[in-house]
DNA sequence: GTATGATTAAAACGTTCGTTTGAATTATCC
DNA sequence: GGATAATTCAAACGAACGTTTTAATCATAC
């Protein structure tokens, strides 16, 4: 399970926080979970922001990277230009799959949403940091996938399937309950699916005509997505 | 602005919780925002967890009368088969609209969020309470906007409609960063119009053929919805 | 085996937390 | 206007927090 003191801490403290949310869960109560002693942390790591850092980037570079190699090999095959289906399923199935071996990754998933929403000010430029080629690229294909799409839509779209993911991700529990067990949020390739086949859908739909206002504040084009600036 | 101290403290913790995280804000920040006592929370609400709560239930009482109040002029109006469009605008619309009239609208949304993914154990009877009527209502609405969808695949998919506007009222200033100001939260009633696209679209697709197990597993019809029993 | 550096252990640090207390103040009614 | 209740106030409570300190233990090389 632990090889390491240092591996037990970050083990226990992903655990706690998936379960408790980061402020709710003390260092004591991680270090009795992790069985360790209370130094232990501050040695390890100097503070419990910065375990806070090291529970997340730990898990979170390797989805991202997978992301990223997911794309490229998209890219190669569809002569630049994937269909939006396959942009979505290379988006959300990494993040999903660690959801998939073991359970480990799923609790390490329903951290990820924590950090997600409760990510205070001192885990802004870290998400910055490690968001920012993912944000670029996908942005990108989606343009490529989207292309009669004004731009600020497709980043709303973008954005409402980020909310599917988290949320998916977050408290799909609460959606087994509800459904008495008809919905199974384990069955991860199932999940997946279900969650390409809902956003391509809303992806490729034709956008609504507002019919007031604010339609012509809306550049059609040509809007620079900031992140590459 | 407020006429009394339980006001002034609601209003102020409201306030805190959207900023920061309903653990990471203590009574003392409360009540010095609120400039009050600090024995004034006990004394009118009994405790921290207490105030949570009414602070939850000042406003998410009339938002969930407002959306089955809503639902019932649709069902009058389309002679109780209202079109899906129809009842996601319903449901939408009051959540998002509490953010519209004035700055406080706004500041609840994100409180609401905090709650909806902070929540811990305490909390979800009281989510059941409030939540339940609305959820069963809006399912069967959905059932007869969307005749053909397996039952379990709709509740996904209402599932996915709640993580975009969860994630929308939560995290819209993060898109508005990345689009660097092209995309505008604050106008709400473009906002809806573009969720109402989104997940109408993702209600009205055909459910995506699996191709492989669990398919048969889902059963088409006749699943219970457990929160109706 | 002993010295050296890395790691762990136990205890205490000062601070802040939610909560309680008891007196002071304010409003309400006869 | 004095009695009675409702509300506010300042102060303190014990508990738990993140962090630091100091000593003990362990591993590794000479």
């Amino acid at each position: 399970m632990a090889t390491g003191t240092k591996e037990q801490i970050l083990d226990a403290a992903e655990r706690m926080f998936a379960e408790n949310g980061i402020h709710a869960v003390s260092l004591r109560t991680i270090i009795a979970e992790a069985d360790v002693n209370l130094a232990a942390v501050h040695y390890h790591f100097g503070s419990k922001d910065a375990l806070v850092e090291a529970v997340f980037e730990r898990r979170v570079g390797p989805v991202n990277e997978a992301r990223l190699a997911w794309l490229d090999r998209l890219e190669a095959e569809w002569d630049g230009a994937p269909p939006v289906e396959e942009v979505l399923r290379a988006f959300l199935t990494p993040a999903i799959q660690l959801a998939m071996d073991s359970e480990r990754g799923r609790t390490f998933m329903k951290t990820c949403g924590r950090f997600y929403t409760e990510a205070g000010d001192h885990l802004q430029p870290i998400f910055d940091r490690l968001f920012r080629k993912i944000i670029e690229r996908y942005v990108a294909a989606f343009r490529k996938a989207c292309p009669d799409l004004p731009a600020a839509e497709l980043l709303w779209r973008f954005h409402f399937t980020v909310g599917v993911m988290v949320h998916t991700l977050l408290d799909s529990e609460k959606l087994r309950r509800i459904s008495g067990g008809a919905c199974d949020p384990s069955d991860v390739e199932a999940v997946v699916e279900r969650m390409v086949n809902f956003a391509a859908a809303g992806m490729k739909t034709s956008p609504a005509t507002l019919k007031h206002k604010e339609q012509a504040a809306v550049e059609p084009e040509g809007i620079e997505v900031g992140v590459s600036a």
